[in-house]
DNA sequence: ATGCGGACCTGTTAGC
DNA sequence: TGCTAACAGGTCCGCA
């Protein structure tokens, strides 16, 4: 899915054809996503402006007169603007037809995203609540990172993709920054010393910052909002090569699991 | 509180 | 070539 880069290349990419745009029919295809798509959208979106189109950890937040649409894009999902015309896809789920003859289209194949809504202040949801900061923050400092991986045992590669800790590092840039501080992704929490947290904080900030600037990631056919694919795979370090030679050392990359998920590291660049 | 495993779903790929 | 199993960018929930 769509790591943070990719959600805010979507931000930046649909926000100026949507912000000012009155909605004149939304359009529910598929409502099972992770959670039921409410069925009131129907009624309640039609004839109202949207005000703004933001970010908030993986989440986009698009903001009407009356509330806010609360949008993930889960492990599969993408948004475009398409021509309303324009024949939809086998699994775009909801469209948002605009007044610009635009259309918004959600595809999701897995169908992991979610459409919430909420009339309140949305970083009161229940989902948003207990978010940690911004990785890109300066309330995500070393300090803040040592002080929260004190006394926890987990694997600080489990920790910093932990969203009450920091939102936003995904399993790829989890691992590209562990390699880039060097940092063996077993570690426990507590065992990371504030001086490695400094180059890991570093790192993760440098690397999501660069991924924005290339337009995220794209794995496999992510498409930004404005339908220029990201960049690809050849800048990762050590995600999805496992088993090669180490750019740095040309030790053979290892791949495990750990918590579920993939992971790449150097058995001599990360202790 | 923390840590772990399972769950949600379809599409693609690796292996037999 | 075809079938099956494993795996994929996320993250919430329930249980120990």
């Amino acid at each position: 899915m769509p790591e943070l880069p990719e959600v805010e290349t979507t931000c930046r990419g649909i926000a100026p054809h949507l912000v000012g745009q009155r909605i004149e029919r939304l359009v529910i295809n598929n409502a099972s996503l992770r959670w039921p798509v409410p069925e009131t959208l129907k009624k309640l979106l039609p004839d109202q402006t949207i005000r703004s189109v933001t970010r908030r950890a993986k989440y986009l937040l698009i903001a009407i007169d009356s509330g806010t649409l609360i949008v993930h894009l889960g492990m599969s999902g993408s948004l475009r603007l398409a021509p309303p015309d324009e024949a939809r896809l086998k699994h775009d789920h909801v469209e948002l037809y605009l007044d610009n003859s635009l259309c918004l289209r959600y595809c999701d194949p897995r169908r992991f995203g979610s459409w919430l809504w909420t009339t309140d202040d949305p970083e009161q949801h229940s989902l948003l609540i207990n978010l940690g900061p911004e990785p890109l923050g300066k309330q995500f400092s070393a300090k803040y990172l040592f002080t929260k991986l004190q006394n926890r045992k987990q694997a600080i590669k489990t920790l910093i993709m932990d969203s009450h800790l920091v939102v936003g590092v995904g399993n790829i840039y989890a691992n590209e920054a562990l390699f880039m501080a060097g940092i063996h992704p077993q570690r426990s929490g507590s065992s990371v010393t504030l001086e490695e947290c400094t180059l890991l904080v570093s790192q993760i900030k440098k690397i999501l910052t660069h991924a924005i600037r290339r337009g995220g990631t794209t794995l496999r056919n992510f498409v930004g909002g404005d339908g220029k694919p990201g960049y690809f795979a050849q800048e990762l370090m050590v995600y999805g090569r496992g088993g090669e030679a180490c750019q740095r050392c040309q030790a053979t990359l290892q791949e495990i699991r750990l918590g579920q998920r993939t992971t790449v590291f150097c058995p001599i660049c990360q202790h």
